[in-house]
DNA sequence: AAATCGGCTCGGGCCATTCC
DNA sequence: GGAATGGCCCGAGCCGATTT
């Protein structure tokens, strides 16, 4: 109950707050960290006109001082600052932009932080699976709405099931509107194509980093940019003289380097599983292993969940011919955290696999390379080495193992696909469209020093994809 | 004044299969 | 079990000169 009469409370200074621009600077001294009392003191005092603080002791003092008559010289501070009439009440809180707008926010941040950990002492924090009655009784003795997914934060759907093809029908016709307002008609074909390629490729990139988008959106989604580029609105039909697909190819492959939403979406979901391999210790690494068990591989044991989805993404892009994740290599430096038999620390093969007779012999199957490198690599075998075959595997490792020098870097895993190792999802787009987009030998001649349209003009001409008199009688028209 | 020329891309309908 | 997906097929697109 503690906590819910301390929320309460601060709930009416915040509305005080969001309504009128008015700071009780208790409650803010009450809220803020002893860090920040500097920054806050020193900011309040210029505001009205006190004298600066120093030290954190005079800090304190100084808004001792304040603390009663702040309200009003607020106010004042409105008034003098921004208004050179009369006084204004503030609706909606200060003005974005206002230099006190960051500490509303992190008063609120602050507040909300204390009160949860408030709550988690003194064990009122419900939970999963609470029983309506006390949902609705706590939401209403707090005064906060009861949210039911799915719902929408910052924009993104939660909770909702991302699979279905109308739960995207909101992005569609996002995109659909943006499209109608750009008066297709009066850009021409080079402005098109350069509206497409930033605004429309970067639109729904939000989405698409979170969740994996069925087919049929996708292809909804193609169909307007394509519809778009052709020029034809949304009704009426136009020959299509070049297929989407060209159009979306790399230019260094015959096409207009546009790049799918296939591809972007895929790359963009795969940065996730990057994260989770490359970032042992990460937040993100702690909480996916958490839910669905540290190994990409384990079955996870919610039936319905995002990552789920994003490994079915990856197993199905191996399936296709696109392995991922044998480009993510392990690059060994003091090898504390790489298994020296069932990691591909040396080679793209493990030793395990390289070498079955040794490792059957092992007793330590998951021993560290740090480890076996320290010492005699036979000393955790269960028996000396007999035979040829042995032998001879022993002599091949070792000769693998003289060349390893240990250093001081730690243990990381590399990106194969470009020079510096780093996973980017630009790499994994331009992998995958060059995959599944139809190549052609030449090359888009392209010369940016005239305009687009021209550019594209020749690019269609080149093709003999042009309205000409005898491509229409070929065609029928 | 109406019909015609005939090859490429896309949308939509239908059905079977796959997936969750 | 229902929704998504894939494959297949058919028809529409619509410049304009020429033919009927």
């Amino acid at each position: 109950m503690l906590v819910i009469k301390r929320f309460s409370k601060r709930k009416k200074v915040f509305r005080e707050t969001n309504n009128t621009g008015k700071i009780r600077a208790k409650s803010l001294l009450l809220i803020l960290d002893t860090d920040l009392y500097p920054r806050v003191v020193t900011r309040v005092c210029r505001c009205i006109g006190h004298g600066v603080a120093a030290t954190n002791e005079d800090c304190s003092s100084n808004l001792d001082v304040i603390a009663d008559n702040i309200t009003v010289n607020m106010r004042c501070f409105v008034k003098c600052r921004w208004s050179p009439t009369s006084e204004f009440q503030f609706h909606c809180g200060l003005k974005q932009g206002d230099p006190l707008a960051p500490y509303l926010f992190i008063l609120v941040m602050e507040s909300l932080h204390l009160s949860i950990s408030r709550a988690e002492e003194a064990g009122i924090f419900l939970g999963v699976g609470v029983a309506n009655d006390s949902v609705i009784a706590a939401a209403g003795s707090i005064g906060c709405s009861i949210m039911k997914t799915p719902f929408k934060y910052l924009g993104v759907m939660v909770g909702g099931n991302m699979t279905k093809i109308n739960a995207w029908d909101d992005t569609v016709n996002k995109i659909k509107t943006r499209l109608s307002k750009w008066k297709l008609g009066t850009l021409s074909i080079g402005g098109r194509l350069t509206l497409i390629k930033s605004v429309l490729g970067s639109t729904p990139i939000y989405y698409m980093s979170l969740y994996k988008l069925p087919k049929t959106v996708l292809h909804t989604m193609e169909a307007i940019r394509r519809d778009f580029f052709n020029g034809s609105q949304s009704k009426d039909r136009k020959i299509s003289w070049i297929k989407w697909s060209k159009v979306l190819t790399a230019k260094k492959y015959g096409g207009l380097g546009v790049s799918s939403y296939y591809a972007l979406n895929r790359a963009l979901l795969f940065k996730w599983v990057w994260r989770f391999i490359s970032q042992d210790s990460s937040l993100w690494f702690r909480i996916i292993s958490a839910m669905h068990g540290p190994s990409i591989q384990t079955r996870s044991p919610f039936k319905f969940s995002n990552w789920r989805d994003i490994i079915s993404v990856v197993s199905t892009l191996k399936n296709q011919g696109v392995d991922f994740l044998s480009h993510c290599k392990r690059r060994v430096g003091s090898c504390l955290h790489t298994f020296f038999w069932k990691d591909k620390w040396l080679g793209d093969v493990p030793f395990c696999e390289l070498f079955p007779r040794l490792f059957a012999l092992e007793n330590d199957k998951d021993c560290t390379v740090a480890t076996k490198m320290q010492g005699d690599i036979q000393l955790s075998f269960r028996r000396q080495v007999r035979g040829v075959i042995e032998a001879s595997q022993l002599v091949s490792i070792l000769d693998l193992l003289r060349l390893q020098v240990m250093s001081n870097v730690d243990d990381r895993w590399v990106w194969d696909l470009n020079g510096e190792g780093v996973f980017r999802v630009k790499d994994a787009r331009d992998f995958l469209d060059e995959r599944f987009l139809p190549k052609d030998d030449a090359a888009t001649r392209w010369v940016k020093y005239i305009p687009i349209k021209v550019n594209i003009f020749a690019w269609k001409l080149y093709l003999d994809r042009i309205p000409t008199q005898s491509n229409l009688v070929r065609r029928g028209v």
